[in-house]
DNA sequence: ACCTGAACACCGTTCAAGT
DNA sequence: ACCTGAACACCGTTCAAGT
């Protein structure tokens, strides 16, 4: 087979399986080849669609980032908006948690990501912040999001309990994993609420 | 040469080659060809020393976290200790970014990443805080430092001005890189300053 | 325009052979 | 015990050849 009269691949087409690659095993199990076999062509074929491996691994996190709610922004005080935003952030990335690496490198030049950082930034100007506030609440929202997605803090510890007898304290760690959800949940939950409740005493002591 | 009677290698040596490389090139860029080159060796040796790369990984990963100065624990009370150690925990991860996406996973059997979190769940729990709260304390500090140290905020946006014609409150984005070490730092410290106001206030109010 | 096979310069890891 | 060369099964990417 040389060109087909009816293409093989789409750019929509390569997204899905690699989306679906990544999420079922992981960035490194991202190959070209790999994901060429998926989609029934040879690795090459690729490269009519994307420039580089890396061009298809952005798209498919910023695939990933545009499934987060940023509508709260237009209808929500720039506190409740914060909070709703950063649970529909911190729920997709909780959902794809490997192509979270990608994702807290920034946005770069992904338009997904752009897209949600000029919602964020635009409403917390817009409701009174000082530009240099703005950005420090747009990157500690971020900080908080991506640094719970990348890695699960219940699941970080090895479960062998022998590992343990040296740390009196850590007597617990190696069942955390068995209510990983609810730690990992709750950590959450008690940060977003410092965070916001934190900044709202200051927005209305004037300090912006 | 076969076996010389002073072994070539040592696990401190490669240790170290490892993390000169993965600081000034990357975590790409530690490949064990790559890495036996710089020690004047052929690849296969280092598996003399080393199981797998994963675990020469582990090890330049658990360097990494014993430079953080955990002292602050046995001299101070637990709010001042907390923030003591998040900042060199910060200062740390900093100045090692290229090694950072393997610390998020969690201490999982570095002795160095447990006695970390042996001597800050310890102190939490001696202080009076819960079981409970202390693990989510102890998973939102490193979500903080992490998520902070993974990637800059303010380095995160592509510097072509042009790209940002389409989102009218992003003009200041690409200029963010000239200033972004007081952007980073000072929205770590705002956080760092709301998670342990915030801590203190329940603290006070009974709610450990 | 878009897919292919062949090729290049890489990987991590195993293993028998050497001292 | 520890280093080596050869080998295996992989990588990302280029490119001329095909329709």
């Amino acid at each position: 087979m040389a060109r087909p009269r009816q293409a093989l691949l789409t750019r929509e087409r390569i997204v899905e399986a690699a989306s679906a690659l990544v999420d079922a095993e992981g960035l490194d199990a991202l190959s070209t080849r790999r994901l060429a076999t998926e989609l029934s062509v040879q690795g090459p074929s690729l490269y009519n669609h994307f420039a580089t491996k890396s061009d298809i691994v952005d798209a498919v996190a910023d695939a990933v980032i545009e499934q987060v709610d940023v509508s709260a922004f237009g209808t929500f005080p720039w506190d409740e908006a914060l909070r709703r935003w950063a649970r529909s952030y911190h729920a997709v990335l909780s959902a794809h948690p490997n192509i979270v690496p990608v994702l807290a490198q920034g946005p770069g030049r992904r338009p997904g990501g752009l897209a949600m950082a000029e919602a964020v930034y635009g409403a917390l100007v817009d409701a009174g912040w000082s530009y240099a506030r703005a950005t420090h609440i747009g990157a500690l929202m971020r900080y908080l999001v991506t640094g719970s997605a990348l890695g699960s803090f219940a699941l970080g510890f090895d479960v062998d309990p022998q590992l343990y007898d040296r740390y009196p304290h850590l007597g617990h760690a190696p069942r955390l994993a068995e209510h990983h959800e609810a730690v990992d949940e709750g950590a959450f939950e008690l940060g977003l609420d410092l965070l916001i409740t934190g900044l709202t005493a200051r927005y209305e002591m004037g300090t912006r």
